[in-house]
DNA sequence: CATACATCCTGTAGCAACTACAGGATCAAG
DNA sequence: CTTGATCCTGTAGTTGCTACAGGATGTATG
């Protein structure tokens, strides 16, 4: 598939895909004879996998190591064990704080029976 | 306190104070006779808010929507509870996805037991 | 009091991460 | 063949920060 139809598949904007190719994110795909880029379903499942890790808050350079695990043989298991223990650690970090703020809009959204809107917590949902 | 301690506390970056200041995520602190911003323990509890809700992916836009929440006194009862299921939504599956990476890579990890790292389904784990 | 250094102010510029635009080439349908 | 859509490359602009500069303020020391 062209450029403009991966970017339908995937909800991505146009030129972002060529920004993600130039920054090594998304490999350089096949070309037809007059230049148009050729995307495979592995692309198309990449480029899912980058958005969707952007909305999760993960970093470009982020990204760049956890596809390091998919895309290279030089990581010995020290280094899959080193990378993935960081991340998850993250990861855990990260679901136990989108919980709180979940609790906290569920327990608003619960109070909220009639014109009298309740007092919003949300910023201490997340101090310690 | 000032800028540069609370930049310190929240371990913002010192600039990133102003500028959320700038786009009106921070209010306008208090000032010194000489002019030095002042913060409170309320505006480093907001700004620690912030900087997480980036880490966890949220846009400035969101963060506008559900700062407004705390903030304003001008919202129903229906638009609480509108924005909040919402934002409850996206959380959910938030979470469901980053589940769905930990366990990926717990999975690499528990596989990485020797010298011979295995492939890593990392893109699969998001694609639907 | 003077000095030195750290921190603050405002404003501007630069970087990262996209996103849009422009001019020309290619493609597909009528 | 024409027309309109899509593609190419390259450049510029937007958003979200981040860094820098010059001057002012604050603090500690001699």
């Amino acid at each position: 598939m062209k450029r403009g139809a991966l970017a339908k598949a995937t909800g991505s904007n146009i030129e972002t895909i060529r920004y993600y190719e130039k920054i090594g994110l998304l490999p350089e795909p096949e070309r037809t004879a007059s230049g148009h880029r050729l995307y495979s379903l592995d692309d198309e499942k990449r480029l899912k996998f980058i958005l969707r890790c952007r909305e999760l808050g993960f970093s470009i350079a982020e990204l760049r190591e956890l596809l390091g695990l998919v895309d290279t043989d030089d990581y010995t298991c020290g280094d899959v064990l080193a990378i993935s223990k960081q991340h998850t650690h993250d990861i855990e970090r990260k679901i136990a704080d989108l919980k709180r703020l979940k609790r906290t809009l569920d327990q608003m959204s619960a109070e909220c029976s009639g014109d009298a809107v309740p007092e919003c917590p949300l910023v201490d949902a997340l101090f310690e």
